[in-house]
DNA sequence: TTATTTAACTTTGAATTACAAAGTACTTTA
DNA sequence: TAAAGTACTTTGTAATTCAAAGTTAAATAA
């Protein structure tokens, strides 16, 4: 009797969102360059997404330099592991009806 | 090198969306006041995500007669059950990185 | 018989979200 | 010096979501 979709977390009802969490949560580390291909992104677009994410504290960002020239890296937090891993838990129970 | 969220189907960003389509995945036909209660859902967001996934022939109405009282239910049709499980896939192998 | 209730919507309108495109600041390479 | 790359922010439009109210038709209660 109680309600399927309460355990989904409303911030992975995108799937930009979903794409992002699953490439960090593979790898360390990964620049906005990377992401926008990976997901073929508009600058925009992504930036706003990964604002989400940081916003929920699901990403930390880390500025470096390669050499002299900037480079944004963005790694999942222990939260955002977490949360995505619950909200794929909570999708498998619902989808097998447990 | 291909991007993994080309896969997902929009039309599954929702977690209304999500939580019909699993219950009708596993339930033969069930009512629209099932599908309320059981998403705790007013009348009219529920109607137009039914909506959304009708307009996809993902899932097929069938309007009876319990007694005298009309009976709406909703069934998955097949496209509705092939979409979904490709999609679950797709999710899958991504998260998997497949 | 009149009133209320229930089912299953549709319509309306407001709020939120998504997105592309353009702009920005700074750096590097040609 | 000019063009291009990185990582954004801003702007504006379009799409989406949702609650609330309205609708139609039948059922039941007073």
């Amino acid at each position: 009797m109680n309600n399927p979709i309460e355990a989904l977390n409303k911030i992975f009802d995108s799937r930009i969102r979903l794409g992002v969490m699953s490439i960090l949560i593979v790898n360390k580390s990964v620049s906005f360059n990377e992401l926008k291909q990976m997901l073929e992104l508009t600058d925009g677009n992504l930036a706003s997404h990964l604002n989400t994410l940081e916003q929920a504290e699901y990403l930390k960002i880390q500025k470096a330099f390669i050499g002299k020239k900037t480079n944004t890296t963005y790694m999942i937090t222990e939260l955002g592991k977490q949360s995505f891993k619950a909200h794929l838990d909570a999708l498998e129970k619902m989808i097998k009806g447990i």
